[in-house]
DNA sequence: CATAGCTATGACATCGGTGTCATGACATCG
DNA sequence: CGATGTCATGACACCGATGTCATAGCTATG
């Protein structure tokens, strides 16, 4: 690979004023550069950005550990990549930044985040972002404080600036929609209870529910979602809740689950039942991961999780801090998404007087 | 950060005893030794890649192009992320060697190439390898010649070393799958015929017929997909293919699908014709996208797209022209991947004579 | 006991850029 | 016409690691 030095040689000047040519730095007389440019064609000279990095101790170099790309061999069977979305509006965001992405992956084991934040130190980066494949709660080894840290989709005890998903807002918005549509008996089949979104979710629920004036039921919400990667298990458990909330004296109208793929089973299990959708039952899932809500038929109601915009969030948050032009924030940025309508959601009659009150309460 | 000066000064050494000390290189007496790890564990030292790389002119680094993460808008939409298992194998394969993985998107837009090949140059990467986002035929700008590259999920025509899948023995395997379990009518309803891998998949179920005595009756293959992600059109071809094939005087016991995705699609139209899977019709698909095929219900059978074998077999092939112990191979490696069965393939009953005479010409 | 050979260590140069400072050639101005 | 300023350019050092070579202090060998 050429250096400077061969194209100093070649255009018959010294290698600063090639450093001049190329970063447009200082007067070069106008044939002096036209010779320089002409050498650095001729070569295919490329400068190092390892050179540069030494010189200014800058690399241009943020890190990324996610375990969205190779999964545990146990997730990878059954689920999707919604996460993977966080990474792609990672990408974006930097992108326009001119920094360089080094993307690690911890295969699964957590256990090797220590050996990846030292390959990244190695490397000079300038900043961390930690993606988890789900809202939750986290504690990561420190890094050298030069090494800025943003997490993503997580948040830890110490204060670490952190991006979320506001759980609490898209249930909301999602039950308040499916009231909008008419529906007032909404049974909610959630995650496992120790996921952390399912208690802001499910304090969602009940405040819809509340500000438009429908009493809460608990029969009608059910952690349907083991939290063992048991596919067999999974199963069972959802079609036991849909059995059981479908038995009730008041059936519900419609069903929310807990995630996508809850409602994509839901889609077999319901037909196999003889129960057609939307006509005899609605159906809403969380996540909108497009991949289900847009190949299933009929097409799926889901609230966005707002993955690309929070890895936006935290790729800007963490450039922010770099340039020292942002402080790091008190407490978790909170980032909701739109519901995404599909066609498993039925408009119901309602009367007008009704309606109209619920337009005024949801102002 | 602290350097190997810093080392040296605090624990009284030069630096290149420090030097020998982290790479246990040379003889270096015991105390010496101890007094060093101290004052690197003191300092937080690590030292730093660009000064060695600097030295060494070796980066240690892998680049890798790919749209598997950040798509363009239109297919994010509807798409599943298969490809991305490539990434996750390349990951994988890497991560034993030592080397670095630079991950570049092309955000969709295959112009950007050059520019990403350009920040790897600066990064004086040792190999790029580059995934396209399904089997086809790409064509690269060119790269200095002291970078590798390998194509992985596509090929070129100036012979650049490439992995694909095998298309045809996948679609050949299936068929022969079905062929086993009974099946004599077996229609197919295969990609766009723009596709590299229709062609391919399209003799091997031709073939897979003939070598058991089964006649190739034109009427049950049908292209069935756009190559528009427009997902109204979509639903409506796949709509009336499967119309036209099951209003046949002689309708097929089994549908192929060109990816598990229509197959998808496929569940709800049938269901809404009032076919009950796999009693009334059996079904398969292509990819082995598992999230599709383990959550849909039931089952679904399905010829595995052999991603992170791709992903393997291309770092591996990378990793030795690197080393210079692999050359070149002449032609593209064509990798195989398994038949994964699902519930939606009915065993069909077929006189004993009949299965033993395939069970012979299937050896 | 002299010398070759080994052990443990350090001085120095080098990798490819770039910041600092110096310098020669002109142009401008009083 | 000499002093001053500007323009264009180059010499040199430095960033952090490591390969090469040198060397001081030992030990084994004839």
């Amino acid at each position: 690979m050429a250096t400077i030095y061969d194209v100093a040689r070649v255009s018959g000047v010294s290698p600063k004023t090639v450093s001049r040519v190329i970063n447009r730095d200082g007067a070069v007389k106008k044939s002096t550069k036209e010779a320089v440019e002409k050498a650095i064609a001729e070569l295919g000279y490329v400068p190092s950005t390892a050179a540069r990095a030494m010189r200014s101790n800058k690399s241009g170099l943020v890190g990324l550990i996610t375990g969205a790309i190779s999964l545990s061999p146990s997730r990878a069977d059954v689920s999707g990549l919604p996460d993977l979305f966080i990474v792609q509006g990672i990408q974006k965001a930097m992108e326009a930044s001119g920094k360089t992405l080094l993307i690690a992956d911890t295969g699964g084991q957590t256990d090797r985040v220590p050996q990846l934040i030292r390959t990244f130190e190695e490397h000079r980066v300038e900043g961390i972002i930690y993606v988890a494949d789900h809202h939750r709660k986290v504690s990561l080894p420190p890094v050298s404080k030069s090494t800025k840290l943003v997490l993503a989709n997580c948040y830890d005890d110490v204060g670490t600036p952190a991006v979320i998903p506001n759980d609490y807002r898209g249930q909301f918005d999602l039950v308040t929609s499916l009231i909008a549509k008419g529906h007032r008996r909404i049974s909610y089949l959630s995650l496992s209870v120790h996921r952390e979104a399912t208690k802001h979710r499910s304090q969602g629920y009940r405040d819809a529910l509340d500000r438009a004036g429908v009493a809460f039921d608990p029969t009608l919400l059910i952690p349907a979602d083991v939290d063992a990667s048991d596919s067999e298990a999974e199963v069972q458990l959802l079609w036991d809740a849909i059995d059981r909330v479908l038995s009730l004296p008041e059936p519900p109208s419609v069903i929310c689950f807990g995630n996508d793929r809850m409602a994509m089973r839901a889609y077999g299990i319901l037909r196999s039942r003889g129960i057609s959708l939307p006509d005899d039952l609605s159906v809403a899932g969380y996540d909108n991961h497009k991949l289900i809500t847009q190949t299933l038929y009929p097409t799926l109601t889901s609230a966005e999780l707002p993955y690309a915009a929070i890895g936006i969030r935290a790729t800007d948050l963490l450039l922010g801090m770099i340039n020292g032009t942002t402080d790091a924030p008190a407490a978790p940025i909170q980032v909701s998404g739109p519901i995404a309508p599909g066609k498993s959601v039925k408009e119901l009659p309602t009367p007008i007087t009704k309606l109209s009150s619920i337009r005024r309460t949801t102002k």
